[in-house]
DNA sequence: CGCTGACCCAAGCGATACTTATGGCATGAG
DNA sequence: CTCATGCCATAAGTATCGCTTGGGTCAGCG
């Protein structure tokens, strides 16, 4: 820019020098022969100094001319790798994704999604790293991941006629007052875990309704799963025993096989890693967890990006 | 050009991502922002892919984005590079002329002008290559030499009206069938030379008729130096007893000072070596030889040529 | 809750750049 | 010695490109 000198010319000019004359020059280009000459007056204005000798046969290159040339050369070079470059970053033949989970789906349908991204493009370079949502979000708001994926427990009243068929859209919803977005990319149900010798352990098919578990004692997960228990509690009409706490899913479920505590996991949670001294069961009445992918508003036009979420969501649509 | 990439939109990326938003980025260039947005808008359709994503603050570079940008600043910085060095070679603190000499006058007045050369622009390579007028021109057209001095011996019947100092104007004179052009520099005398012993070596300021010499065996110069002493001699009146020939001034005096012959011999040879052993008189009625810088037609707008050039006629102008 | 700052969109106009047309100049062939 | 060809420069016309103007939306802040 400041620099006096045009680079757009400066690539015509390249061009005159392998070339050998304006005329040819222009043929190459596609344009006339006065075009040429016209690029070449302005830049030897910009110069101030001829850069080529006029002879009968064509053009020869001065001293100021052939040092033009080499630096025309480097700039050519350069734009060409640049094109390369992206070239390769639109191809997902190269290029990073760097995405915030939360543990459970950490575990589970992440790797699952960066399994088939890498099968697809083997170029890319995924990163994960975990976080609960909320700084999930903040990694996302902050430009340290391109992805997060979170998950946010419904309204505790249900308004029962929002189908989970619909709710399966990957359509982007902005999301409070930012310039993220989000889409759901699944659901992952709440399942009441109990200590195998509890007598309510049997059917595992047959939903269990949670009051039936009111007088337990109960372990809590993280925080905003805790402050979920109590909601979807309050709803079955109790107040459940919190003795323990912990968002280490399998610390929880250790506890639980003991006879210590009854809980209620998500289901991700318990692919991730079952402890064989429990039982579950699933919930009568109560909706699932939600789990969304979150990125900038504009970021899924990022090649990388897209298909980072094509590939969460296809993981998400097959089985775990 | 094929590459796809607008190298001056390049350099306006630069400065976007430089100024963090697109407004600022206008702001510096003195443009409005929806200039810049446009630009931005072309660069990420020829790129295929979002190069920064909107953001409420301003923008923030994607992958893609930070890759042309380490792109746009080597281009910046080649552009930089070009400009300083073609600064440079305008200022004449770089650069290089070649030029091509006859002998006489590359051994006087040509290293004179090479050092005024060297005193006023230290930074300029000068390069010397002797060569008898003929080829000094086939250099030049060649291209191997950016300038050549010649001389040519003034037609034999003088149109006695052309004084001598409307001769030395600095206008260029186009030259022959080409695109050549040379302009008089200077003019340099013949002078006789003979024997310090012959009869006619005294008064050593009076001019001598050639016709005194009509005896004398004589050596000749260089080819085209003999024809002109034929001519000369033949406006005298008389065939000279050529017995010698040699295009060496200094083998050339050595015969005349052992009185073997006289000779007819540019000043500028007699300036260059002197043989002790000679004497030196003025011709009567003869004109002298014309000494001519020749360049290319448009070549004296390149600073090193022009400089160089002058420096020719300055030396040239003052005693040597 | 208005205000500011940032970006986008659409439309209009002006400068830029390419074209057409013409001429000069050097070279090579008829 | 013309004549023809190929090269470049210049001038004028035109069309495109690019910048501006004047809308509008959105997010953050006092």
């Amino acid at each position: 820019m400041s620099s006096g000198l045009d680079a757009q010319r400066l690539l015509i000019f390249r061009e005159i020098a392998r070339a050998g004359s304006l005329a040819s020059a222009a043929r190459s280009l596609g344009w006339t022969q006065p075009a040429v000459s016209q690029h070449l007056r302005h830049l030897e204005r910009q110069a101030g100094t001829p850069l080529v000798l006029r002879r009968p046969r064509g053009v020869q290159l001065t001293e100021a001319g052939q040092t033009l040339l080499r630096h025309a050369e480097a700039i050519a070079t350069r734009l060409r790798l640049a094109a390369d470059e992206l070239d390769a970053l639109v191809r997902l033949s190269a290029g990073t994704v760097r995405l915030a989970a939360f543990p459970s789906a950490g575990a589970t349908v992440v790797p699952a999604a960066m399994g088939l991204l890498a099968d697809r493009h083997p170029g890319l370079d995924v990163r994960l790293r975990e976080a609960e949502p909320p700084q999930a979000l903040a990694l996302l708001a902050a430009g340290e991941v391109d992805l997060a994926v979170t998950f946010s427990h419904p309204a505790p009243r249900p308004d029962a006629a929002s189908g989970s068929g619909a709710a399966l859209t990957p359509e982007p919803e902005t999301v409070g007052a930012s310039d993220l977005v989000r889409m759901v990319v699944g659901e992952d149900p709440l399942m009441l875990v109990l200590p195998r010798s509890h007598p309510c352990a049997e059917p595992a098919d047959v939903p269990l309704p949670l009051g039936e578990l009111a007088g337990e004692k109960w372990v809590g997960g993280c925080e905003r799963c805790t402050a979920n228990l109590l909601a979807v509690c309050a709803g079955a009409g109790f107040v459940p025993d919190i003795r323990h706490g912990s968002d280490d899913y399998v610390l929880t479920q250790a506890l639980i096989a003991r006879g210590l505590a009854v809980g209620l996991l998500p289901r991700l949670a318990l692919d991730a890693a079952l402890d064989p001294g429990v039982a579950v069961r699933p919930t009568a009445g109560l909706r699932p967890r939600v789990l969304y992918v979150s990125h900038h508003r504009d970021a899924d036009r990022v090649p990388a990006v897209r298909g980072a979420v094509r590939a969460l969501l296809d993981a998400m649509a097959a089985p775990v």
